[in-house]
RNA sequence: GCUGGUGUAGCUCAGCAGGCAGAGCAGCUGAUUUGUAAUCAGCAGGUCGUCGGUUCGAAUCCGACCGUCAGCUCCA
């Protein structure tokens, strides 16, 4: 005789156990027609489950957000019936549902093609149209594996003896004639699936995602509650593409990368100049906040690197130069060179805290197929620092730097701030007491913060735990930026020490730490999250004068010097073309201010402002325009 | 590194059942002196990524390598 209490906090109780669907009808026919799965005390169940005891029950329909994530994963089950009825001897693998869409894994001897995609697609259609019910069955775990054995899945029999334990039942869904082993829930059937659906891409994926293992064929779909949404989603890939770093680093004049180089940038003088103006900025913050900048070789000797355990753990993704027999490493971090300035002199505890800050140029051989315009690039620059300090020093430490990272972040307009632990991971120096200690003081330090925070275990550095700062950009994209690590390792194994306050020597701790991370990778973010729109105090050139006829020439020249003298960036553009020509090619330029000349300008003593946006400001004097420009750029806005 | 796609002029791309390499923009020259997102005309520009193979003949077919793109793995 279960009671059920709904979402709005009513109770209907019924006499006996009664199925989601037909509770759906007895609280009103259109319900019931909208249903798509139930939610019973916090968890989601087919339209089949029965109430048997009091339970909260929500009918969940296309519009709520539970809906979604079973949608696309009927979706990659769709797919895979469709492929395995257009390819037989194609066998499933794992589908879930993922952000935006879903994936499902198959092996088969020849790739599918672009073609191949077009036609399970209208497999899909088809299959939504038959509308088959999708229902729930309970197999014994040896009949299902003899089941796929039979048919030869031998990737679903391994799934099952690897997630079912011996003995237990095995959950298995049928749509029409297809079936696959699931923990559900479902849709009632596939025609709830509807046509906001597409498939996007095919790409190879290892079994179980370990590079050992031989890799299968992934397709991606993406999914949506109607056809509007899944337009509204292609739209935003579209505007995506449009900001690509690496489109528009090249329209902007910004950067290239060429063959020679793979995965390093050549960096043009506009681009140069917003590298430099970022490490100016950063420079300013660390002044601030007590940070001393210092500069280390490029090249040691592969002796420092084995005494730092980078050798082992990373010398196949080291570039290695060879002289007189010696073999060196071209730098691939700063912190076994900073431990080497630490390291001179004896340091006393009233030396610590000690930030050492380095603009240090790294290399990495990242692998080839992991390079991705300045997003992952195999030469960068940190904006990096190491903090010796004691082991009393940390959780100060710790927590000013959360506030500088949080200070950086919001002049650039990021508000949206991510924070993660990562912890131990498999391989790794340090005993497991000294990893206690250290993933400890992490944990206080954010708890400490009063924010949200994610745990991701086994994603630590080899030498400690750190914590990671993502921010989302205007796409609702999330970046990883800045990091704290923690480090009580590298200075013992490069002989780091101080003379503590009871005159023995002690180890000091050291945080390794960035907040934008690589200055090139950072730049790429900015350029997607803006468009290429970038603020003014970091626009290359700020301002372009621009005449209309050869008459306005000398005045223009006075406009332009008057302006450069009060430090602002501004560029002539006294060509024998039309003006709507000119003004075109520097909107699309991105100049943030088009200031324009012609006779009536001159006659005023003004500048006609025109934006990049397309606004026309008006004439102003000059003060007011330069006032304006100072204040802007003066703002980080 | 792995799987698949891809590489033609500075850029964006067409040409590919094997038969003399094309367009638009950019560049150069000339004309035009122009009022808020493309003035007109002419000229010039390519070892078709590299190396090898098949063929009377290869941008086009085949192979290897390199770059690049998407995903996977990795990311101190």
């Amino acid at each position: 005789m279960p009671i059920v209490t709904l979402p709005d906090g009513s109770q209907r109780s019924f006499d006996d156990p009664i199925t989601i669907k037909d509770l759906a009808t007895t609280l009103g026919t259109r319900l019931a027609k909208s249903a798509l799965i139930g939610k019973v005390d916090g968890k989601l169940v087919d339209l089949s489950y029965v109430i048997e005891t009091n339970s909260n029950v929500a009918i969940i329909t296309k519009s709520d957000a539970e809906a979604l994530e079973v949608l696309r994963h009927d979706a990659a089950h769709t797919m895979a019936q469709a492929v395995q009825e257009l390819y037989p001897g194609t066998q499933v693998t794992i589908g879930p549902a993922i952000d935006n869409g879903f994936y499902y894994d198959f092996a088969r001897d020849t790739p599918f093609t672009e073609a191949d995609l077009a036609q399970i697609e209208t497999k899909m259609q088809e299959i939504v149209q038959r509308d088959l019910p999708i229902v729930r069955e309970i197999w014994d775990r040896d009949q299902a594996i003899q089941k796929f054995t039979e048919l030869g899945e031998t990737y679903k029999v391994q799934i099952i003896q690897d997630i079912i334990p011996d003995g237990e039942p095995v959950s298995i869904y049928h749509q029409g004639s297809w079936f696959d082993v699931c923990r559900g829930p479902h849709l009632p059937s596939t025609g709830k699936l509807g046509s906001g659906f597409k498939l996007m891409k095919v790409a190879g994926a290892y079994w179980r995602g370990n590079s050992n293992n031989p890799m299968l064929q992934r397709i991606y779909g993406t999914a949506w509650r109607d056809v509007k949404e899944l337009k509204f989603y292609l739209k935003q890939l579209e505007e995506a593409e449009k900001r690509d770093h690496r489109k528009l680093g090249r329209s902007l004049d910004f950067f290239h990368i060429q063959e020679d180089a793979p995965g390093m940038a050549f960096w043009h003088p506009k681009g140069w100049f917003i590298y430099l103006k970022l490490q100016e900025y950063i420079r300013t913050k660390l002044s601030q906040h007590n940070y001393q900048e210092v500069h280390t070789p490029q090249v040691m000797d592969r002796s420092l690197w084995e005494r730092s355990g980078h050798w082992e753990k990373f010398r196949k993704d080291m570039f290695i130069t060879e002289t007189e027999g010696r073999v060196f490493a071209i730098k691939p971090m700063n912190c076994p060179g900073h431990i080497q300035i630490y390291n001179q002199g004896i340091k006393s505890y009233k030396d610590l805290p000690l930030r050492m800050a380095e603009f240090g140029s790294c290399h990495r051989n990242e692998p080839s197929g992991s390079l991705h315009g300045l997003m992952r690039i195999r030469n960068f620059v940190q904006d990096d620092a190491h903090i010796f300090c004691t082991e009393d020093q940390i959780l100060p430490e710790v927590a000013a730097f959360i506030d500088l990272v949080f200070e950086v972040y919001a002049d650039f307009g990021f508000t949206k701030i991510g924070l993660a632990l990562s912890t131990r991971p498999e391989v790794r120096v340090g005993s497991d007491e000294i990893w206690n200690q250290a993933e400890a003081a992490l944990t206080t330090a954010l708890n400490n913060t009063g924010l949200a925070w994610e745990l991701k275990p086994g994603e630590g550095a080899f030498y400690g735990p750190k914590i990671e700062f993502s921010l989302q950009d205007c796409l609702a994209r999330v970046w990883q930026l800045g990091t704290i690590q923690l480090d009580f390792s590298m200075p013992k194994r490069l002989d780091a020490s101080y003379v503590a306050e009871d005159n023995t020597r002690k180890i000091p701790v050291m945080l390794h730490r960035a907040i934008l991370g690589s200055i090139e990778r950072f730049i790429g973010i900015l350029i997607e999250h803006y468009a290429g729109i970038l603020p003014l105090w970091l626009s290359p050139i700020q301002a372009v004068v621009i005449n209309i006829t050869d008459r306005q020439t000398d005045y223009c020249r006075q406009v332009q010097q008057n302006l450069k003298s009060q430090g602002l960036r501004v560029e002539l553009d006294l060509r024998n073309e039309k003006i709507g020509f000119k003004i075109r090619e520097h909107t699309l330029a991105r100049v943030p201010y088009l200031l324009i000349v012609g006779d009536k300008e001159i006659q005023n003593n003004t500048v006609a402002v025109r934006t990049r946006d397309g606004k026309d400001l008006g004439s102003f004097d000059l003060d007011t325009i330069s006032q304006k420009m100072l204040t802007e750029d003066a703002a980080y806005q």
